[in-house]
RNA sequence: GCGCUCGUAGCUCAGCUGGAUAGAGUAUCGGUUUCCGAAGCCGAGGGUCGUGGGUUCGACUCCCGCCGAGCGCACCA
């Protein structure tokens, strides 16, 4: 039996060498081959044959026969059908299909993996949020959606930079270090001086004491000392930044986040990278002057109007940085770049690329990507949970990590596609109750442990394990299964959507529990028995891989 | 008004990039344990895929119109 784990891509070759023989005027013709959705279609479909009836002008049936008959043959493939319209159904011989358990069981942690990114680099910024408050529920998506695309992405064979921009100069820091002010000279939010804008949590109160105390706080990107001079603003702001980033930092890695660069926008300014911007965009040719202020063509390039570089008063609107920093992105080599971010950016998006076409510096059109996520609404006792964040009235990330669990967290939030609306029900979520697919899902994990603790056995031996005994309806389909998964990982990556793989892991840990309840395991029957162990092993290791591509646990026990 | 995203079972959501009889979970109802973990399993009911056209062998999927929801439309970030 010849050693086949990707059936998908094998056949797509088959078939694509019976088209040449068949019909050679049409070798351009895409083969596809799909898993079909009922069992008795077999385990791959190719519909080749009715895409060819009208350019052969022939029966589907007729062209399906010939195609057939010249498959080259192969030992993995049981048996083939027409069925239907025309549509070319395959069966692929148990034994084959078997060694998916040996093929699980070797590659361990590694099963799963591919090498479409081939090595090359690809960074992916999200999160990037402002150091004015703790994070709330939308970073959390943020932050669950973009750390699985670099987990999916790695998986896949690319090599991931992990990147958090932060703006640590603007308006808003202004607000922020005014904020701390008054309230480190004992103003409230109450009084008539508080300032319109300004913000008014209560960690705001935590800043300002800790400055007072001349604290120390160390984030993942800096570190700096208060000196406790309520009238030294430039103290203030320095010392708010590092100790918001630093709360940031903990919640992230309460949630098993982490960066590898954090790239301040301070310091676009301060390396010369705004002004080479500005530059570059006015020398090619596509700036103007008008009303005091310059302006950059970005109608050239779809946007809908055009857009002002420099104010009237001077100062630069924040779009400038935005391109001096992706411009940054390309010339450190990232080819490919991702941008996770809040659906309510995206009008950012053709701006940035504007500007970046106008640069004329090489950049491909549609360069840079985005995977946009949509807001998130909360559900507590029942009610909307309105997110005010100068108020200070929001749910925090940090209070569903401590409510809800950092597992079931974070499977919430990148379990669904990132183009719809989440609701996420706080009550639900943190009822741990059989409401929680993520339990459902870990407990299948933990019920294979148990029956392989109760079986005692060394594990080595399950690689020898005689497999040719998992023929019944259920094992067949978790064997399927099992062989699907390269390719869901495949798919999800390519399509930035790491919510396939929930809903895969949900189908997985469904067909295990109904093996478990039909089967028993621990059978007189010794080879009967290894190879139902090797098989749930296997299945357990499955779990394992793709629940560590949500960032979620499997624990044994539970 | 313009742009982006969405509309699938009572509720929360999938739907493999155009395939065969549209699927899960939950909720409701009915079964299931002297036996490896019942946080489980088996079954039933529940649908005009928002709506009207179009494209073709074939549409939940692609195109156009309309209805509805969310988010954006700054010399704010």
């Amino acid at each position: 039996m010849s050693v086949v784990q990707n059936f998908k891509s094998h056949l797509s070759e088959l078939f694509a060498q019976a088209l040449r023989a068949v019909a050679p005027e049409a070798g351009d013709t895409s083969i596809t081959i799909e898993r079909p959705k009922q069992a008795a279609h077999g385990d791959y479909a190719c519909n080749l044959a009715m895409q060819l009836a009208k350019p052969m002008r022939k029966p589907p049936r007729e062209i399906a026969n010939a195609l057939i008959a010249a498959l080259p043959k192969t030992d993995f493939i049981e048996k083939v059908e027409i069925a239907g319209a025309g549509f070319i159904n395959v069966f692929i011989a148990p034994a084959a299909k078997q060694r998916v358990v040996q093929g699980v069981l070797q590659a361990g942690a590694g099963y799963g993996r591919g090498h479409a990114g081939r090595g090359e680099k690809v960074q992916v910024e999200f999160v990037s949020a402002n150091p004015t408050g703790p994070l709330h529920i939308g970073h959390g998506r943020g932050a669950a959606v973009g750390d699985c695309l670099c987990r999916l992405l790695d998986a896949s064979g690319w090599h991931v930079t992990r990147e958090f921009y932060y703006n640590d100069a603007g308006q808003q820091i202004d607000n922020l270090t005014r904020s701390v002010q008054l309230r480190c000279k004992g103003l409230t939010p109450e009084s008539p001086e508080w300032p319109e804008d300004g913000y008014r949590g209560d960690y705001i109160i935590d800043v300002a004491n800790a400055f007072m105390a001349k604290e120390t706080v160390e984030a993942d990107d800096q570190r700096y000392t208060g000196n406790g001079d309520a009238n030294d603003a430039e103290a203030i702001r320095h010392f708010a930044v590092a100790y918001l980033r630093r709360e940031q930092d903990l919640d992230l890695r309460a949630f098993g986040v982490g960066f590898d660069v954090f790239s301040l926008e301070s310091a676009l300014y301060t390396d010369g990278k705004v002004e080479e911007t500005v530059k570059k965009l006015i020398a090619s040719g596509h700036t103007y002057e008008q009303d005091d202020a310059l302006w950059l063509r970005t109608t050239d390039f779809g946007d809908d109007k055009d857009r002002v570089m420099r104010k009237r008063e001077g100062g630069y609107t924040y779009f400038v940085p935005d391109v001096a920093y992706h411009w940054d992105k390309w010339k450190r080599g990232f080819t490919r770049v991702i941008n996770e971010q809040g659906a309510d950016h995206h009008s950012t998006i053709t701006r940035v690329r504007a500007g970046l076409q106008a640069l004329d510096v090489g950049i491909p059109q549609g360069w840079p990507d985005y995977v946009l996520h949509q807001m998130v609404t909360v559900l507590k006792n029942g009610e909307e949970v309105k997110i005010s964040k100068r108020a200070g009235s929001y749910v925090t990330l940090r209070d569903l990590i401590d409510e809800v669990g950092c597992d079931a967290t974070r499977y919430f939030l990148a379990a669904r596609h990132p183009d719809s609306q989440l609701v996420f029900d706080i009550d639900l979520a943190k009822a741990q109750s059989n409401d929680n697919p993520v339990y459902y899902i870990q407990y299948a994990h933990a019920r294979i442990h148990a029956v392989l603790g109760q079986w005692g056995g060394d594990r080595q031996h399950l690689l020898l394990a005689d497999l040719s005994p998992l023929e019944s309806d259920y094992e067949k389909v978790l064997l399927q299964k099992m062989i699907d998964f390269p390719q869901v990982i495949e798919t999800a990556a390519g399509d930035l959507a790491p919510h396939q793989i929930a809903v895969y892991l949900k189908d997985l840990a469904g067909d295990f529990h109904s093996y478990y309840n039909a089967s028993r395991f621990l059978v007189e029957d010794e080879r009967v028995k290894l190879s139902r162990l090797a098989m749930i092993a296997a299945v357990a290791q499955v779990i394992k891989n793709g629940l560590a591509l949500l960032g979620v646990n499997a624990p044994e026990k539970m």
